[in-house]
RNA sequence: GCGAGUGUAGCCAAGAGGUUAAGGCCCCGGAUUGUGGUUCCGGUAUUCGUGGGUUCGAGUCCCAUCACUCGCCCCA
């Protein structure tokens, strides 16, 4: 029996490492440009942690968790970071020192679904988070920093998706009223809309059912979506973000269906999708969540993040970065040219060799197909009377030298 | 958990019940025994995801099973 990859898990190798290295140091460029620190937390948590933070009545919690038990205690594989980072947050003391706090990560998370287009059981996420500070600055900050990393990775047809879904009380006092007034039409509603009305009614305004769609088209539904149920005080602050996303210059397009499944959100909730996606078409997501620190254990504390999704980035990414060697050492003299290999490495000569005695025609050739700029030739005649040939491969062109140091001159002048 | 589709070599594939399973890429060998890129010649599937069935005969039809893909739900 042949064992491959667990379903929804995948190798990656060769160009796509060099896809996922070309995006991962732009990222780390661009997090320093702000100011923004690594934090490496663990991959597995204890799984209160997640019940907690991401929430009992969420699809992640109930369904998706990769969990395991050893010695009486329950672990969890992390279905996304932004619990381990706050529960490092607090555990470490991170809140003491000034605000704000500006952190990033990156790492693979786990969830148990149907793998499809853009969704895989084990998943990579690059993602930043800010605490500390309550006003629509720090929203307008992260979600700037989202923009400016696409732009440098120079994506298109993107849209930025904005929402407000307020603090707890109005929230509460919208759901409520979305509830009553469809409480006649309640079984007419599609399956899984009688178990949205149950778990969060503000998605039932997301359904893909027309007949669904009819109703909240009615009255009295229809008032209820049109009815603004932001207090002042979210209100303000969601007003700050505006301004300075308008004069940012940013695109935004206002979504008042965009809800986010995670029961730690409040306030601006953002999603970055692009219409080269697949269904899963969110590239980017997050908002706020000022009472995940003080939930699990911490002193009262906003936080603002996002997440964005590699496995969904990389497929946006026309990356073409050829292979090249500097040098390909064409030799049946395996041992000198290791030792030839090790030195031309100490000099920042990009070397590689054929580890075999094949004819010189046939190294050569494979010189050329690593894409290789010169080869030093290493055969009797050189050995035995002591130089280098060296030939530069797009040329043809052949030189002896009787010092190594000539020769890393000769390939560190054409590089 | 539900719905649909697809499985022929490392990769892309032709094949529609009839003797030896096209072709292309990659790889390997030779023309060219220490000098590449082009060209030419040759080689690589006892077998079509797996198991069973129908048939004189199955890659092709039927059933089951596994894997993958896409969609719902939900999310990055």
């Amino acid at each position: 029996m042949k064992i491959q990859a667990p379903k929804g898990t995948k190798d990656i190798f060769f160009e796509e490492t060099k896809a996922w290295q070309y995006i991962e140091n732009i990222a780390r460029e661009l997090f320093e440009m702000a100011n923004f620190h690594e934090i490496r937390t663990p991959v597995f948590e204890y799984t209160e942690l997640f019940a907690r933070g991401v929430g009992e009545s969420t699809d992640i919690v109930n369904k998706e968790m990769y969990s395991f038990d050893k010695e009486k205690r329950s672990y969890t594989l992390r279905p996304e970071n932004t619990a381990g980072v706050v529960r490092s947050y607090i555990q470490n003391g991170l809140f003491k020192t000034s605000s704000p706090q500006k952190l990033w990560y990156k790492g693979p998370m786990f969830r148990y679904e149907r793998p499809q287009a853009g969704r895989q059981r084990q998943f990579h996420q690059i993602g930043i988070e800010m605490f500390g500070i309550d006003g629509g600055s720090a929203d307008a900050e992260v979600i700037l920093v989202a923009m400016r990393l696409f732009k440098k990775l120079k994506l298109t047809n993107l849209t930025l998706h904005l929402n407000n879904i307020g603090c707890p009380q109005c929230r509460n006092d919208y759901k409520e009223t979305i509830k009553t007034s469809l409480k006649d039409e309640y079984n007419n509603l599609c399956e899984d809309c009688h178990r949205r009305y149950q778990v969060n009614p503000l998605r039932l305004l997301d359904c893909k059912s027309e007949k669904c769609q009819e109703i909240f088209s009615k009255e009295p539904t229809f008032s209820v979506i049109n009815k603004d149920f932001i207090c002042d005080i979210c209100k303000n602050n969601y007003n700050d973000l505006l301004e300075i996303l308008k004069d940012a210059g940013v695109e935004t397009k206002f979504n008042n269906k965009l809800v986010r499944g995670l029961d730690y959100y409040n306030g601006p909730v953002f999603e970055i999708t692009s219409e080269n996606l697949g269904a899963q078409n969110a590239v980017c997501g997050g908002g706020r969540y000022d009472g995940l620190v003080e939930l699990l254990g911490g002193p009262s504390t906003p936080g603002v993040g996002w997440a964005l999704g590699m496995e969904r980035l990389i497929s946006l990414i026309n990356f073409e970065e050829q292979n090249y060697l500097d040098v390909f050492i064409v030799s049946d003299h395996l041992k000198e040219s290791l030792l030839l290999a090790d030195l031309l490495r100490g000099n920042k000569v990009k070397v590689d060799m054929a580890f075999s005695k094949a004819k010189f025609g046939k190294q050569l050739d494979k010189a050329n197909k690593l894409n290789a700029k010169f080869a030093i030739i290493l055969g009797d005649d050189e050995i035995e009377q002591g130089f280098y040939t060296i030939k530069n491969l797009s040329t043809g062109d052949q030189f002896r030298y009787n010092e190594i140091s000539d020769t890393i001159a000769c390939i560190l002048t054409n590089k």
